[in-house]
DNA sequence: TATTGTTATACTCTATAACTATA
DNA sequence: TATAGTTATAGAGTATAACAATA
């Protein structure tokens, strides 16, 4: 079998390899749904979704805490500029959130924290998310950790070789 | 420092271990939003989102081939019943599955591909999709993703105790 | 003209509850 | 009573296009 040189991979490996990788895409959409439930009922208590959670801890890292064009945010985040500003809306309603003119650029505006949504991440939001990690992480050394944060990093840049553009530019 | 006996981890460790998970779940995070946007990308020819390519995936399997019922579908896909609902309906809309009484149980709907979409998957979408896997799979080995795998089930059984009961049941 | 951000629309997915029909 | 499945509703996220203001 498999006596055309033309042919470089044989059908057994392609069935193989078809498997493990078709496994590894569930397990990562199972994943995929487990986060959402799973953290968005952690925060519940704060009516604060996944994405919000991400857009608030987003704005809590040193680059962007002096503020952050909503571009550069949705490039970080890897969600569209549009989308991107649904999630504003909610949390500038919500006063977790405030947008002020960019002064070096009047179409730009930067977003920023405000002190009650400091003091949320701060005071409610990082105990709750810290033991999160401790649950969702039990079992894993740091090495683990490391393994997997690099394994994601790499397929993270594979996926963005597929979109080059996930924040819908056009 | 840390000369408290009761304190068994010190603040850096603790923050160490909070950047790390922190970075862990962000990029997660930005995998699932990658997957989502990239995989229903791949697809688009068909009308097919992710959701309803886990759901014909899943049917595909030997075990559920013969029929599956909408309960043991979403413990398998792990979203709830309710939701999982919509995307069946959507999908018979298409005339990729149909509903059969379950002969044992009158009450139970056995859930099983038609003709159209099973050819629909092994003419269609397994190809697409295998492409798929290749690009975001790139660089891989294939203990690379017997390990990837392996670190996946893990956290999803953490998730799990989480979240007992993730179908919606109550 | 190009860019930044916003608004508008339609669709999908999610959470929750309530309902039906069977068991 | 309990279970399997469905329907109903509201909220959130997404894709796409079109728009206003500014560069």
């Amino acid at each position: 079998m498999n006596d055309d040189p033309a042919t470089p991979i044989p059908d057994q490996a392609r069935d193989l390899s078809w498997g493990l990788s078709n496994r590894l895409f569930f397990r990562l959409y199972q994943c995929t749904n487990m986060l959402h439930k799973t953290g968005t009922k952690a925060l519940e208590a704060h009516s604060i979704t996944t994405q919000q959670w991400a857009v608030l801890g987003a704005l809590t890292r040193p680059t962007f805490v002096p503020g952050v064009a909503v571009g550069d945010l949705a490039t970080f985040l890897l969600v569209s500029r549009q989308n991107l500003a649904g999630v504003l809306q909610r949390l500038e309603a919500m006063a977790y959130i405030e947008r002020v003119v960019d002064p070096k650029d009047s179409r730009s505006r930067l977003i920023l924290l405000t002190a009650k949504g400091r003091s949320l991440w701060d005071a409610n939001m990082r105990p709750v998310i810290a033991d999160y990690y401790r649950e969702a992480l039990a079992g894993f050394s740091t090495e683990d950790k490391i393994h997997l944060v690099h394994y994601l990093d790499k397929m993270l840049r594979n996926f963005k070789a597929i979109d080059p553009d996930p924040t819908g530019g056009k």
